[in-house]
DNA sequence: CGCTTCTTTCAGAAATTTGTGAAGTTGCAG
DNA sequence: CTGCAACTTCACAAATTTCTGAAAGAAGCG
């Protein structure tokens, strides 16, 4: 219910001209990588996500490990470390992204949580239940007899099932992944 | 994944005050109703919704039956008409709101879907569905043999099956709704 | 037909969000 | 303890979004 106005951000700083030569380590993501990233930010930016959020997610989803420095993100994503600073708090807060301490250094490393999606999920049903709550005051106060108060635990009613069945599914996605890789990688086990 | 920065819109015009006397079919929804719906627009506008949007979805789900008048909803959210034209069209192309005509009038209905929520969720069916495309393509560019090309292949595998379950829990609302319905009101049938 | 009523469109003002440069903080290292 | 490297914070500038007033567009009604 909440996806944007569709289209915003089409031609961005997508410039493949690598000005006069970056960090070798850059040759490669330039190439492909960062067309994937812009695009799939875009994707989540509409449907929406905050943009430098998204963008900084998408560059840690397909870097090589999963994890990059602020100094990393900002060379990649052609942005100054601040604006990398503000996304990563964000992306901390709703449990997406975790930062870790490189031992001997000072270095903070930016990973993409393992589970990504069930931490996501997670959020998602603190939402529901936050939006359930307002719901269950408001049919009280409206009143439960009135049209409207029933119309308003319909809706009630319709976002806790949805919570419970939530984690149900994450449920089965556990399981399904188990089995799917039992499956493709016998080896090792 | 996409809630906001938390706290945005805290006392907006929630102004009980009743400044000279409004039209008397406000007087109740001033009392109770005005409350309910800025709460629960603010939870919809932290989960990422647009504000007026939300304010005006929360106005049609608490109204009488579900639906007002663009003059209406003007009134009861003290803004313009023509912000509320604006919010309209976006709610209907997003399948959360439809309009009717009144039969002998020129006045124009905005109505609250039936199954706002079966709407909203293949809505969301359909964003799940670009996500997963976006992803394959990407998956295949940087190399399904790569770690980024694992861990996006994981995610992608991960929203298809979401995509799948989503239907089938909507299957199970529906029974879920059918056979809740015929206990608690068993006569008329 | 033209008047009246209700809604939409459009240009622009206001408010909000987003990103930057510069200064500040933290912590390793010599 | 001084220096340096990496990240964060802050004030401000730029871009974007959001809402309004005014004018134009429909549609019933006399």
């Amino acid at each position: 219910m909440e996806q944007q106005e569709a289209e915003r951000q089409d031609e961005r700083n997508v410039e493949p001209p690598a000005e006069e030569q970056r960090s070798d380590e850059l040759r490669q993501y330039d190439e492909v990588a960062s067309a994937f990233v812009e695009r799939f930010a875009a994707d989540m930016t509409e449907a929406g996500m905050q943009r430098m959020a998204a963008r900084i997610f998408a560059c840690l989803l397909s870097s090589e490990d999963g994890s990059l420095s602020s100094a990393q993100l900002a060379e990649r994503l052609r942005v100054s470390p601040a604006a990398v600073s503000g996304a990563v708090r964000y992306l901390s807060q709703v449990h997406m992204v975790s930062r870790e301490r490189e031992p001997g250094s000072r270095r903070e490393l930016y990973r993409v949580h393992e589970n990504v999606w069930h931490e996501a999920l997670v959020d998602r049903d603190r939402i529901l239940g936050r939006w359930a709550k307002t719901l269950r005051t408001g049919e009280a106060s409206i009143g439960p007899d009135t049209p409207a108060g029933r119309r308003i635990r319909e809706t009630c009613d319709f976002l806790e099932f949805m919570q419970q069945e939530l984690s149900q599914m994450l449920e089965r996605w556990r399981a399904h992944r188990a089995s799917r890789d039992a499956h493709e990688a016998p080896r090792d086990g």
